[in-house]
DNA sequence: ATGGCTTATTGTATAAGA
């Protein structure tokens, strides 16, 4: 039997909230140091670039670009890999909230997404959450015709279905498992993506994120809101995706935890 | 239970996250 490690040639990508680097660093070498991906994009950063750790992830052996600001959002892609063409943010869609960074790594197009929150659905930002999606859709929809080979990792703050909301009826209608958020997920699948997660069995009650409050994660009270979906081209690649619940037990936790996803290559 | 944690801020209470 192969076992996932002994494949010739496999390339890892991992996504991660990491609600402020400032804080989680160690968690983030630690955590690469044990699971040595060769991409991980990382989101809510909540710092500004000159205060982004290139040395520390230079000597734990990734490059990184980063796209970040003060308090709120920021996102990053670390690589063990040369990245190639790099871009920020939803190209036609000013947008002053560092949400999206972009790169090429082995040929695959990286993009990498902090996805607008929403608060509550009768807010000003889930409105802004709802343009934010429909920028995403057309500007992905042109990426798709430009890069075949693409990825989409990064926190949606979308639970897709029921099973990925650990209380379907308490949540109805609430943000992150509205109609309108889940059909924009949809739609992005409609585009010829697939959520890799569900390209394979899982656990039920997968989750990547559970509230600090209430003992959500020792109740498993959680949501699948981090998301790895690929293209067509990419989709018989897939070997494994798994969420990884570890990082979520240690000390002082992001209140997300990685997902990872395997491409044999 | 409109709370409950956690983070960050020209902070000592407020905003935001999900």
């Amino acid at each position: 039997m192969l076992t996932p490690t002994t494949l010739p040639n496999t390339l890892k990508l991992a996504t991660w909230n990491v609600n402020s680097l400032n804080v989680r660093l160690p968690h983030v070498l630690e955590w690469l140091a044990s699971n040595p991906v060769d991409v991980l994009c990382l989101q809510e950063t909540k710092q500004e670039d000159s205060k982004f750790p290139y040395a520390e992830l230079s000597a734990a052996g990734y490059h990184a670009v980063h796209d970040g600001q003060k308090t709120y959002n920021g996102v990053a892609i670390l690589s063990r890999h040369e990245m190639e063409d790099v871009s920020y943010g939803i190209t036609g869609f000013e947008d002053v909230q560092k949400r999206v960074i972009s790169a090429t790594v082995q040929g695959i197009r990286v993009i990498c997404v902090y996805i607008v929150n929403g608060q509550s659905i009768d807010s000003e930002k889930y409105a802004y959450k709802m343009r934010w999606l429909e920028a995403l859709h057309g500007w992905l929809t042109a990426e798709l015709q430009k890069y075949p080979k693409l990825v989409v990792l990064g926190d949606y703050n979308i639970a897709p279905e029921d099973r990925d909301c650990h209380d379907p009826a308490a949540w109805v209608g609430q943000v992150l498992v509205s109609a309108p958020e889940r059909a924009h997920f949809q739609q992005l699948l409609s585009l010829g993506l697939y959520d890799s997660f569900r390209l394979f069995d899982q656990p039920e009650k997968s989750f990547s994120w559970w509230d600090y409050r209430m003992m959500g994660f020792r109740r498993n009270f959680g949501m699948r809101i981090d998301h790895i979906l690929v293209s067509e081209a990419l989709k018989p690649h897939c070997h494994q995706c798994i969420i990884d619940k570890a990082p979520r037990k240690l000390e002082r936790p992001s209140d997300h935890t990685p997902v990872i996803l395997e491409l044999a290559i």
